[in-house]
RNA sequence: GGAUCGGUAGUUCAGUUGGUUAGAAUGCCGCCCUGUCACGGCGGAGGUCGCGGGUUCGAGUCCCGUCCGGUCCGCCA
């Protein structure tokens, strides 16, 4: 038997017991004729003390950071304890040890704030898990990952495992192809996600289905994107958008129970695609705080049916103003009093090139009640006034104002609401916020090929009133400048995301499940009837056997325990995670292949570059 | 595909206008130390300044190219 306990269990309680622990070597503090070696496991540190004669025999086989150590000895109490560490009070007064295997001297330390840098912590990615950082991580993915599980089974739904080597079907992502050596000539796709599986399960008529999978996507990556990531991934039959919802807000809550012991009492907000690009720009906004958009100035075609507050800026002869699409303000609290240095760093901030604003227009609006703006030149007070008035602003607060076009300044300005909320101390990570984003637009305009995509894959639903727009409408774009105007541009999806805290964390849709329908659907996508039937004739040959009414939802698995951990990057939150380059830096892949495998494949590589 | 920041000791970094032998902290090694827990004290070793080329009397420093890494845009149904 290697050990009795662990690393983190003994406390004041345990005293006079003789134990065998076996664990790693944290440090090693010698004081001439003793030694305090602390052990560390998976479950904590203990503090072994080395007596003279222990000590001696240190001198003979010395022991070195990291090296695997058993040790037995009697647990005694300390005379001077740390009130730092679970295991404080005791240590272990040990009476004979074994060296189990010793170590290289690793390249960083192995503690909570390391020296290593994240390139070198990914290549002796073993030695990082060590991290009690690391580790806390992996505990609440486990964790999240159980509170799904249990959840999703408590209300019936069935884990079933769907294949990873599929059909490349190129319709949104770049599928990772996978070459078959049976079929010499053909490849496989792995899954972007299991989507047309899940389908075919609900017309098999598992009405609850649910996995934590693995998806794969061969795109750019970011700090919150992998190449290969995981998903909540979920279905029902017999549903409408109402009961998905509520099942699913259920699952995020339940999560929030069982990890964080939140109770989240309050409803979930609700709201449409449309309205969160109003008034926040963006369609997952954060919701912890205001700071609303107010919309000055909007092209014609765009959100045809809100209202814009161009009146209280027109007329002033200001250029920059009367010659954009698009001008938008926000008031941000209690900054009246910003200098002109931070007024020109905001300038300089949202002039970046991942911004690319021209400039930024600003009004204090003064705790003494009046106003004082960059562009007094052009609006007197009262006019000032009035937008600030619109704009919800009160005394103290400072109005920010860009001007551009339409889709540039809407994300600009949501940027800069999001960038102003994080300075301001809005943006807490202990603080959550669930939003559900509805009634997405079903297409979207793709200018380089002058046609529709599906803006959430080619399954979804439309509205059912909309079916009709749809049905008898040609998709053909004739005039590529007015696509807003044509009947498609506005037809909206049955289609939902979950938001938490300005993290789009799950997204899903009621799915077509009659032929005719998904055969349109197709076709509006630019698919003829053999490109449809090559590369869903499965599924369109499913329609004709019963398929019920169903649709479903897929979670971010990683981007919600990284939200969870409070953390940006995803990365800590898998233990084996890619680089920004779709590497792993410590296995050094991809690699090249064997001229052997080539030859089995009946592949012979002929690179471009 | 593009923008931008970085690459100097095992590690994290500093290095002035281009100018003597490239520094600090930490880690590592040795000696001392019986109550530490960021132990302490003394001493020591440790460098292809990412790589290649150029400018210059002289390059870690300036220029060009290239490789690697971070962040972002495009992309991510």
């Amino acid at each position: 038997m290697y050990r009795t306990h662990t690393c983190g269990e003994l406390r004041i309680n345990a005293i006079s017991k003789e134990v065998t622990l076996a664990g790693w070597v944290q440090t090693i503090r010698k004081f001439g004729a003793i030694t305090f070696v602390d052990l560390r496991d998976r479950y904590g540190i203990t503090q072994l003390l080395f007596g003279e004669e222990l000590t001696k025999q240190l001198d003979e086989n010395p022991l070195g950071r990291e090296f695997v150590l058993q040790a037995t000895g009697k647990v005694s109490e300390r005379s001077s304890k740390n009130a730092n560490i679970p295991t404080g009070d005791i240590e272990i007064d040990i009476s004979s040890f074994t060296i189990l295997n010793k170590s290289a001297v690793p390249p960083f330390t192995i503690e909570d704030k390391t020296d290593g840098g994240d390139d070198l912590r990914m290549k002796y990615r073993y030695l990082d898990l060590r991290r009690n950082a690391v580790k806390k991580n992996l505990e609440l993915r486990y964790a999240v990952n159980r509170a799904a599980r249990n959840y999703l089974h408590g209300n019936g739904f069935m884990d079933i495992e769907t294949p990873f080597l599929i059909k490349s079907t190129p319709e949104g992502a770049r599928d990772f192809v996978v070459p078959s050596r049976m079929n010499a000539g053909q490849f496989y796709a792995l899954p972007q996600s299991p989507q047309t599986f899940k389908q075919l399960l609900m017309i098999s008529g598992y009405d609850r289905y649910y996995q934590v999978v693995k998806c794969f996507r061969d795109e750019d990556l970011r700090a919150d994107r992998q190449p290969e990531f995981t998903q909540i991934d979920c279905e029902m039959a017999f549903v409408e958008q109402e009961d998905i919802l509520n099942m699913f807000e259920g699952l995020i809550i339940s999560i929030f129970k069982e990890v964080k012991g939140i109770d989240y009492s309050e409803t979930v907000q609700r709201m449409t695609w449309e309205d969160a690009m109003w008034k926040y720009g963006n369609d997952k906004p954060d919701i912890r705080f205001g700071m609303e958009l107010l919309n000055l100035k909007k092209p014609s075609a765009v959100y045809t049916y809100k209202k814009d507050g161009r009146e209280l800026i027109s007329g002033a002869n200001f250029k920059v103003f009367d010659e954009v699409e698009t001008v938008i303000a926000i008031a941000v609290p209690g900054c009246c009093e910003y200098s002109r240095k931070q007024t020109d760093e905001l300038t300089e901030w949202v002039k970046r090139p991942q911004i690319g604003m021209k400039g930024l227009a600003f009004i204090k609006c003064n705790t003494d009640g009046t106003y004082k703006s960059s562009i007094d030149k052009f609006y007197p007070e009262e006019r000032l006034k009035a937008i600030a008035e619109a704009a919800n602003a009160k005394a103290g607060d400072l109005i920010l104002i860009l001007a551009g076009a339409e889709e540039r300044t809407r994300k600009a300005i949501s940027e800069l609401r999001l960038e102003m909320g994080k300075r301001l101390g809005f943006r807490k990570d202990d603080e959550f916020r669930l939003l559900w984003v509805l009634d997405f637009p079903l297409f979207e305009y793709d200018e380089e090929g002058n046609r529709w995509v599906a803006r959430h894959h080619p399954f979804t639903s439309p509205k059912p009133a909309q079916i009709e727009t749809m049905i008898n409408n040609n998709p053909v774009i004739e005039n590529a400048a007015e696509y807003l105007q044509h009947p498609y541009a506005s037809i909206k999806a049955n289609a939902y995301d979950m938001v938490l805290n300005g993290n789009e964390i799950g997204g899903g849709s009621i799915r077509i499940f009659q032929k005719e329908l998904q055969e349109k659907m197709f076709a509006a996508l630019g698919m003829d009837k053999e490109e449809q039937q090559h590369k869903f004739g499965f599924l369109l040959g499913a329609f004709e056997y019963g398929a019920p009414p169903h649709g479903g939802i897929a979670f971010g698995f990683d981007r919600l325990c990284a939200i969870l951990g409070g953390s940006e990057s995803i990365r800590d939150f898998i233990a084996f995670p890619k680089n920004n380059s779709g590497r792993d830096v410590m296995l050094d892949a991809p690699a090249t292949i064997d001229a052997k495998q080539f030859e089995e494949l009946q592949i012979k590589l002929d690179l471009k570059s």
